[in-house]
DNA sequence: GATGAATGAGTCTTCATTCAT
DNA sequence: GATGAATGAAGACTCATTCAT
């Protein structure tokens, strides 16, 4: 009844065994994942889930593309109509503040850098295609002139994840703590630290560019003489 | 000079296997790691390690105890001669940072909730004392009226340690970036968010801090260039 | 001719483990035996010994068990078509006599009430059945009163397997002693202490029973005092 | 204070081993039972039972020879002052008997042919000096004529111990079966099999038995009931 | 003689992967 | 394509025995 030509039962049988490694790897980390165990709920037998992934390592590989791929399309959906950068900034970090709590054994089974042997070099693609929604919000608000000329775009993007992710890890534990409260102070902080206000003497600003000038040499001058 | 009472004997050898389980851990993560290589890199035999250790789990769980101890001293001596708030955070931030990306994985493997099967139920414990530090700073910058009435503290926690652990991650990516700009960007971020204002032109301060930058890179670039 | 049926193949391995497993067992006792052993033996890998058997333990139950059944079943057999009572107690002594000095190994493995770790808890359940054949056989005695009636069922069958089996292990010892004799010996001490003579004069069995009834509630007695 | 000179110190350690060997290999068996535990049991180190034992084979050996002389010589002194064939007999079995189910795991463990890999070669040895009691009654039996010419030594013997073995095992199972009733029946299959018959009515004499232990039994009735 | 820390060979067991059906 | 029985390498842990102090 469900899935008819051959191409979907294959796609069909592709997901469950997808869907049961997920479930696997979350309860149990990569190592502590049987692959028996994966396939029985996937309701195949072993060998099967090898007819379609190649190894272990492979098939967490799949998983991982596929729980970002998903995490980003909600993002960028969440994102999509809104218009001012800290309003579209506000609904990014909702959403991902949500997503984290939502699936926080998965992003930190995820981006921890090498899920020890199911060594995943590629992962932080994935991530990247999330973090650009991010960056598209931050380049448009630039552009827009909504955020100072000042703003290093890679050091707001350290405080927005950051914040969350840290944030989540410690709403799992404090369930007093509200996620709105979370995304409120943190868009409030980096409206702060980052909003152009109309008052803001030009003169100000011209000092501030001239020191962020000198902040980059500086920086350039550090890296060289640290690796010399 | 090496070691001559039994019980400094004693102590030295679980130093080696402690170390040497270090690396170990952190080379390849709890499941990935073997007693037989611990052993052997720390220069006993196998069976010797379970003298001082019962099983690996408690071996990872002395590590953790370990490495998260020797971690709260350095932060603490860090901040030990800090007056003022913001002084004192600057000078955490820049200990955090430095100590997260120097012993990145282990922080990682730590801290991550679960390292499957290595349960170290209690990791918690050791990362609460580290954080405490940033707790005491805090709670006498309120005191001190130096933070402003209505922060919330455990907000701008999760934005100190949140902001630096992200940014360690970027930062071993991109070796471009500096801590020193890290420190100074979260720094600056919460003071317009959490400072008490004091009409005291920021920038002064700012560049003050850049001038003694460049000082240091232009003379480290001065003992490179007479080396060479 | 080696089995065609996946069902009979997979029967067909689990018996070629038993074997070697019974093989082993009797070799080198439960402690000695090796697994690896075993598989070798059976033909298999070993990973392929824990596919029909959990463990170790597990494998030397399904042994024991497996081993009583087959002699209760030739015990059965033995016996099925003597009619006298002693006559039955002939064959099944001889039977079990054989079975002792054939597979003693296994015996004395099995029964050693603690087979050290190998922990069997339910051996003696095998042992049960087989010790019903005796049962069944004394209780057609005494109500064809081919035995006397003061014969204590449980004391004629600790000298009926407790003498066989002592004698199985010192006939292993001393090979100019038969098997026929030690049986004939026994048959003939059991029918002197427990057949029926007609020529017994009945006064004789009148004081002989009140005896035995004497003899009954001294047995009570002693029992109530010993447990008071 | 207790033991001064340098022998008995020595002698004494070597007993407070034996003895924590002893405990430890009923407990556990051979295989089961740690070095390691019975050096703690003798208060000594690990490394000092081997400077009084090579091996733990030579452990368990010396352990089998201490227990059984010890039983041999408590056997000697119970029948030690019996005149009578059966007498002595009865007193035997009566000591064999009380022994077995006293030290039951050690006998176990000691007579299991191969106690596994603790091969103790000559176990047999101790306990044929065991059996030698038997063996000299029954030779004074023969040659006062007190026992059938036709009785085959050997075969009596297997009867003898066998039964008590076997009644040994069935009565730690069957707590309402007495020693006494065992003995009582052996002695009089026996004697039914091999005593010279003198005309004597045999009921007399069992009936003098019977109330003896008629007479024990109230004794303790009494001194029960007057406790209670 | 006594100690007990150190050794390392030897065990059971698991589990990713293969392959005959 | 699917199955699942079979494989066997690998790993944590134990414990009799040794030996430097």
């Amino acid at each position: 009844m469900t899935a008819v030509t051959r191409r979907e039962r294959v796609e069909q049988k592709e997901r469950a065994i997808l869907e049961a490694a997920a479930e696997a790897f979350v309860e149990s980390g990569y190592d502590g994942a049987r692959m028996a165990d994966i396939a029985k709920r996937a309701g195949v037998a072993e060998g099967t889930v090898y007819l379609y992934f190649k190894t272990k390592t492979d098939l967490m590989r799949a998983f991982v593309a596929d729980f970002w791929g998903d995490l980003t399309q909600r993002a960028e959906q969440a994102v999509a109509d809104k218009g001012e950068t800290f309003e579209a900034l506000d609904a990014l970090a909702a959403m991902h503040l949500q997503n984290l709590i939502e699936r926080f054994d998965v992003v930190e089974l995820t981006q921890s850098g090498r899920v020890r042997r199911g060594d995943t070099p590629g992962n932080r693609e994935f991530m990247k295609a999330y973090v650009a929604v991010f960056d598209r919000i931050w380049r448009r608000g630039m552009d827009r002139s909504e955020l100072i000329e000042t703003a290093v775009h890679w050091q707001a993007r350290d405080i927005f994840f950051g914040s969350l992710e840290y944030a989540a890890r410690t709403i799992r534990l404090h369930r007093d703590r509200t996620q709105a409260s979370v995304v409120d102070n943190l868009i409030e902080t980096l409206k702060k630290r980052y909003a152009v206000t109309t008052k803001e003497k030009p003169s100000t600003q011209k000092s501030e560019r001239l020191l962020q000038r000198l902040e980059a040499a500086v920086t350039r001058l550090e890296n060289t003489s640290n690796r010399a």
